[in-house]
RNA sequence: GCGGGCGUAGCUCAGUUGGUUAGAGUGCCGGCCUGUCACGCCGGAGGUCGCGGGUUCGAGCCCCGUCGCCCGCGCCA
């Protein structure tokens, strides 16, 4: 310009790591000079001519070197998940290498300075491929366990979720509120884990198994429509849907509402996110009402699997007495019935021997059947019973030629859990579970009270602060094990993945709640004191629910089992593998806390 | 607390009726290789068969005990 001399050309300043994520480079980038850090995903040297698949969180790009480049030597030593800097020179890629499944696959990297940030060890699980490995070491190295597609993807769309969740609730004019992690034990329920005082020598914190009693505080002062993604901590044994320690809910609780508003502000939330993140179809709104009682007879279950369509039938008036005298010898005492589980498509030898089988080794004397096959009833049961009963239980389920029904028989309330997991078996096996769908129900009428045989009284069933349907005078009149309260569930697909209940805010009804499970007042001020000194200044009538986000992201996610959709699991021991907990602590540590150690002595 | 399954190379696994020096794939080390993308080819190192005891001429394999992991039951309002 104006016969001044021309500038230097100078290189922009580059970033010290990066230019560019692994995931960002198109064929419009051409011709750049760039730099890029990440993890060597996968290293192919052919001699003359070397490739490095770099990797970041945002994707993959493959970088060349070849013996003109600079780095070349260096590019030779490098290993899988090194992490190192890259500079090169963006270019097309030759006409067919392009490789259509990375983002950054027109285009390549070819490399004119490298930089090792962080070299590896031999790798105790590969990061590239699929392979699988014990669970021991993913938890031992989760940090490399979650440089792995799959888990990484999981953990990006859990969080995906609870934003949805978030953004769902706030448009729904919730308000996040933030509650105590320290805080008092509650005897009911789970084991509470304790956290001792130093100040307070003897006495413990605990934490909390939910913010049921915050929230419901929250009510009391006035807030209105709260929720949190709270953590919830019980010190019990997990199960595969079940994280031992500590797990997530979508917790709320709304003030001057029935049932039917927290269904109407829950069922959408819930519904919103399986549509946008589950790929399946849902099931529309209304979502249908179960009874806990049509629940338990239909399905043998409170959390039941609506895609299986059986349906569970009692069928004991046609074993009454009938010839068949096992069954018709049960029925003469009270209490008791026969249930049938139809099995379409299972009227076969096979089949049926199989179940019986099944049944024995989860410690039952066997299961009872009838094939309906060749144009009658065949089996022990049918032949006993007769032609004409066979056939009347026959069109009872509604069954045809090649079904067969199952049968369990005794008292209900004890062989429930079997015929539940027993209708489970049977329509798995035959396959008539439609695995891709999310079939949702409200569990609704939950009984407040139950009798515990352990303990030989009547006890909460479900959660002690529900309000019994009918209110005080339901409980001053009914016998307490037929008085249902208005607590309910969600169930998907077989899982709880949410419980709720309108509060029960009077204290005269929550003292006789208390009252029939045998606590007396002081009881109840000495447990529940916060609650019940609110309820006493102007409690307004409220209710909630919480929903478990852990359980959701397994199901969107498709999961088998909850360590797959959290970060830092501990393993079914309640061990965290990876960071060592629980661990000793020192003599000084227990000294302040006045603690003296007392374990158990081992064998 | 109870029941079941598993435990062999860094990792995933095979290993016959109890029989010579315990194998494969992958990873690692070395060599060759200029268009791969699970690169390919050749060679090498790598093992307290979870641990302890027993039976046997001889044990990865059989028996007893024990430890660890996973699944289930109990438990989880």
């Amino acid at each position: 310009m104006n016969g001044a001399p021309d500038l230097q050309i100078q290189a922009p300043i580059m970033h010290r790591y990066r230019t560019h994520t692994c995931g960002q480079l198109r064929p419009s980038d051409i011709g750049q000079t760039v730099r890029l850090s990440g993890w060597c995903h996968r290293i192919r040297d052919h001699g003359g001519v070397l490739f490095i698949d770099l990797r970041d969180h945002y994707g993959i790009t493959q970088c060349v070197a070849d013996p003109d480049s600079p780095a070349f030597k260096l590019a030779e030593t490098v290993r899988a998940e090194w992490v190192v800097r890259i500079d090169g020179r963006v270019r097309q890629r030759p006409a067919g290498t392009e490789n259509a499944d990375l983002s950054t696959g027109a285009v390549e990297l070819f490399i004119t300075d490298m930089e090792v940030l962080g070299p590896a060890a031999e790798l105790p699980l590969q990061v590239a491929g699929d392979q699988s490995y014990p669970e021991e070491t993913r938890l031992k190295y989760r940090f490399l366990d979650l440089r792995r597609d799959k888990l990484h993807a999981n953990i990006i769309k859990r969080g995906q979720v609870v934003d949805s969740l978030r953004r769902r609730m706030k448009d729904g004019g919730f308000f996040e509120f933030q509650t105590p992690i320290l805080t008092a034990s509650s005897p009911e329920g789970a084991r509470d884990f304790l956290v001792p005082s130093r100040l307070h020598p003897g006495r413990f914190y605990a934490l909390p198994q939910a913010p049921q009693q915050y929230k419901q505080l929250i009510m009391m002062a006035g807030f209105d429509r709260y929720f949190q993604i709270a953590p919830c901590f019980r010190d019990e044994d997990p199960r595969a849907d079940r994280l031992p320690g500590e797990f997530y809910q979508l917790d709320i609780e709304m003030s001057f509402v029935t049932q039917d508003d927290v269904f109407a502000a829950m069922e959408p939330v819930i519904r919103g996110v399986f549509e946008e993140f589950g790929g399946k179809p849902v099931t529309p709104s209304p979502w249908p009402r179960i009874p806990y009682a049509e629940s338990m007879a239909k399905y043998g279950s409170d959390k039941p699997d609506l895609r299986n369509p059986i349906q569970m039938q009692d069928v004991s008036e046609h074993f009454r007495g009938a010839g068949f005298k096992v069954f018709a010898r049960i029925l003469e005492a009270p209490k008791t019935a026969i249930w049938a589980i139809p099995a379409p498509g299972g009227g076969s030898r096979a089949f049926c021997d199989r179940m019986n089988s099944w049944a024995q080794g989860e410690g039952q004397p066997g299961l009872g059947y009838i094939m309906f096959k060749d144009g009658g009833a065949q089996g022990p049961i049918a032949n006993n019973v007769g032609p004409e009963r066979a056939e009347a239980i026959r069109a009872q389920l509604g069954l045809k030629d090649g079904d067969a029904a199952f049968f369990v028989a005794g008292d209900p309330e004890k062989f429930v859990k079997f015929a539940g997991l027993a209708r489970t078996k049977v329509g798995e096996d035959l396959n008539l579970v439609d695995k891709e769908r999310f079939e949702f129900a409200w569990i609704v009428d939950f009984p407040m009270f139950e009798w515990s045989e352990e303990e030989k009284r009547v006890d909460f069933s479900h959660n002690p602060f529900s309000m019994p349907q009918g209110g005080l005078e339901a409980l001053q009149t009914q016998d307490p094990l037929t008085i249902k309260a208005f607590q309910y569930d969600i169930a998907c697909n077989g899982f709880e993945l949410a419980s709720g209940g309108i509060r029960n805010h009077r204290p005269d009804a929550m003292v006789k709640a208390f009252e029939i499970a045998g606590y007396g007042e002081e009881d109840v001020v000495e447990r529940f004191g916060a609650l019940y000194r609110a309820f006493q200044y102007g409690a307004p009538p409220h209710g909630g629910m919480a929903a478990g986000i852990d359980r959701i992201v397994m199901l969107l996610v498709g999961a088998q089992n909850l360590r797959e959709v959290a970060l830092f699991p501990m393993n079914q021991a309640a061990v965290d593998l990876l960071m060592g907990a629980p661990s000793d602590v020192t003599p000084k540590q227990l000294r302040e806390l006045h603690i003296r150690l007392n374990p158990p002595e081992k064998k």
